[in-house]
DNA sequence: GATTATTCGTAAGCAGACCTGAAGGTTCCA
DNA sequence: TGGAACCTTCAGGTCTGCTTACGAATAATC
């Protein structure tokens, strides 16, 4: 019979990549990590780990092993979800992340929604890019993340994962307010936009993916002077006539700023969805977060 | 993250009834056991045991807890078969168990038969009863099994068996030889046979409840004299004129013996299967196993 | 109905597994 | 070429988990 928890440290060297970060994740020493797959190399009696480097790599048969291993792994969350569920209605803590513009928007009425319907239910919240965060779901970081969907664009796909539609919204081109001057006051268009410099979330985010793909659909490569994954920042520097921007519906439930709207081809929404893992999808805390988030975010963001 | 060896604990103890047998089984002390268990309480936080008389009885959320352990410990073996396989070929140990007259009849010939192909694998044998090898096999105490199935009786169900037929054989009644004086030698048919003692096995077997059934349907309630789950002395009871007795083809393969042969209404045959775990049945030492015993077993035992 | 046998639970002691920290070797990068 | 990152080995300490011993409760037996 393999012991689980050093099938785990071999799963996790296989999500991670380095026997370092493994330790890390698991608040262990690399030392102890090594010893306990050296074990496990030594019990199943063939070698799994070959050296690449000053890395490690796993090798054909350890790949198997993995494979099982993430099914048990699985397996043994959903077991412990389901006795939990018997136990106890709705207690417990999950951990949350959303991406900025909802924990911003809705996250503290929805968290005071929690708070009352479920006293004993703790809730840790934390903010992150939709792509880290479902990353970090599938490593068991988190328990439930608010992550986004770019329309055509393939969103990454994790095996064991859970996504439910939230909610959709509009995305448009947010310009200067009217008689800010020029070049602003000309732009009708995300055409018009290719002369003037633009806020942008950073490289490897799909909203940047996204919008540089329809800035070069207008036919120009947008010109990005302001780099950050501060939404709130982008909206101030368009309030305050220095760059446009992308703009969602989902911003301007806290923002009902001056900005001027132009509405991008097609009416692109963008859509809003909540990720769990299968195993933990039906345990009283994600069911209890999920219909908090249903009662507090409108189910068609359509701002005038 | 559940201990999977305490989950074993509570799953044995679901299949084995009481502490102590688990204790037992598993080369612990009952002590030890408990304490686990306790500690599985606690980490789950719902109880799992309730007192019953001097034993313990299961909750519905051990239950619950049992069903997910059993997937579990079924995906960790095929984890663990899967990874020995890729390593070495057909190599390892296989404890497999056989009913008595095909360990007389064949299984010398399969050991032979194995050892010369696959010397590094070790076949550790035992004779046992069907119903309990099925059983043993299921408690991961066997791996392999062959077993018999009696036409129209309800063969035992276990999760996670993988059955595959090997042959069939004729089952017929078995006289003393001719000239051998009355009442013997007035027998022509199963009806006859309501005047003169029985060998059987003992009650609770397939075979004992199939004949004793065949044996109603005729129309007498055998008078059963010898009970034995010897066959072999089945044979000599009716060689030396002393009773009659069911008998198979499969036991006539080594006895070419004097006795008179009666058919059966409707010539029956008994269903000979061998059977192992889901989990290790792609397993090359099982894969070699069972073709060996395909190889020396006749696909249809038809004897004159 | 008293006695005996089983079974489960608790306490204390001990052995072994597991983890930590230091030291060493290799590889990659500046 | 020197430093940084990474993995491994070794020695040592800590802690889990096992065993033995004992007690309580129940079932079986005379």
């Amino acid at each position: 019979m393999l012991d689980v928890r050093r099938l785990r440290l071999l799963a996790e060297l296989a999500a991670r990549g380095t026997l370092a970060e493994v330790a890390e994740a698991l608040h262990q020493s690399p030392s102890s990590v090594s010893q306990q797959l050296g074990q496990l190399e030594r019990e199943v009696g063939v070698p799994l780990l070959r050296k690449a480097g000053r890395r490690v790599q796993l090798t054909a048969a350890a790949e198997v092993l993995v494979e099982h291993t993430v099914e048990i792994l699985a397996r043994l969350e959903a077991a412990e979800a389901a006795v939990t569920a018997l136990g106890d209605d709705t207690a417990g803590t999950v951990r949350v992340a959303v991406f900025q513009s909802v924990a911003l928007a809705y996250m503290p009425q929805a968290l005071a929604d929690l708070t009352q319907r479920h006293p004993r239910l703790r809730v840790m919240l934390s903010q992150r890019a939709p792509e880290q965060a479902l990353h970090d779901l599938a490593l068991r970081e988190l328990d439930l993340v608010v992550a986004e969907h770019y329309p055509d664009h393939g969103a990454p796909h994790f095996d064991g994962l859970d996504r439910q539609p939230l909610t959709t919204d509009r995305l448009r081109l947010a310009v200067p307010p009217r008689s800010s001057g020029e070049p602003w006051d000309s732009i009708t268009s995300l055409a018009d936009a290719g002369r003037v410099p633009w806020a942008m979330e950073p490289p490897g985010t799909a909203s940047r993916h996204w919008i540089e793909e329809q800035c070069r659909r207008a036919g120009f490569e947008p010109e990005v002077r302001y780099e950050t994954d501060d939404v709130e920042a982008h909206v101030a520097l368009v309030e305050t006539g220095n760059a446009v921007a992308l703009l969602s519906d989902l911003m301007r439930v806290r923002h009902r700023t001056a900005v001027r709207l132009i509405e991008l081809p097609g009416a692109p929404r963008r859509t809003v969805f909540t990720a769990t893992r299968t195993a933990i999808a039906d345990s009283p805390g994600i069911l209890a977060c999920r219909s908090a988030l249903a009662r507090v975010v409108p189910s068609d963001l359509e701002l005038p």
